[in-house]
DNA sequence: ACGATGATTGTCT
DNA sequence: GACAATCATCGTC
């Protein structure tokens, strides 16, 4: 029998490599990759649609300035989770790099697949479009909160984590442009967007 | 110890 | 599209 396509297996958690890239290429591989976080009253996760890439080199970067207690989890090796607090709102980046190198990757969007009855109690005064189109709003809505700050989403064994679903996710359906919310270092194309109607890949998303 | 700042969100026009 | 809320973090006195 022949090996099977990776579209075809099971999802798994990317392996430490993946996150020893640049963080530019973790944020374009982890579109369509599933986020999710096992908490109480069931799982939640969906599909990632947005990401952001953040590097000490640059002065947007929490950790541009050195390693500080809030973002010391960036200077881990890739694969852990960093989260922070901002404006009553926590959000959430996967590390990147070496140990020692502050780098992570933000997540923005991600479109609900799994919970949506507990994602629909924890964003009630929002309306369905608007449960997880913000790194503020998919943190509310998966639960995830400052205690998951340095959880390891390598090895799978966690309540938070981060799947390869094997999707071919093409160049023509990933759009890059400026970062939101900086001041700093604004010209950078760091962000990255699946394209309108690329998810879900079947095709059934139409209008 | 004090003040400026922010990888946002929700509300109002 | 514009703006205020709101408080921990970080830099400075």
């Amino acid at each position: 029998m022949s090996r099977r396509r990776r579209s075809d297996a099971a999802p798994r958690p990317f392996p430490r490599r993946f996150f020893l890239q640049h963080a530019v290429e973790v944020a374009r591989g982890l579109l369509g990759a599933r986020l999710e976080r096992d908490g109480v009253g069931g799982l939640v996760g969906g599909v990632i649609l947005e990401t952001e890439a953040y590097d000490q080199a640059e002065p947007a970067c929490h950790a541009h300035k050195g390693e500080r207690p809030r973002c010391r989890t960036l200077f881990l090796a890739g694969g852990h989770l960093y989260v922070y607090r901002i404006h009553q709102v926590v959000c959430a980046n996967v590390s990147v790099g070496p140990a020692g190198h502050g780098a992570g990757v933000l997540f923005r969007a991600l479109v609900p697949t799994h919970g949506l009855e507990l994602v629909a109690a924890r964003r009630a005064t929002a309306p369905r479009r608007a449960w997880t189109d913000g790194p503020g709003k998919l943190c509310k809505a998966l639960a995830i909160t400052l205690e998951d700050d340095g959880l390891d989403l390598v090895t799978g064994d966690g309540p938070v984590r981060l799947l390869d679903l094997g999707a071919r996710v093409a160049d023509a359906d990933v759009v890059a442009g400026p970062r939101v919310g900086i001041s700093l270092a604004v010209d950078l194309p760091w962000r990255f967007q699946l394209s309108a109607g690329s998810w879900p890949p079947t095709g059934a998303g139409g209008a």
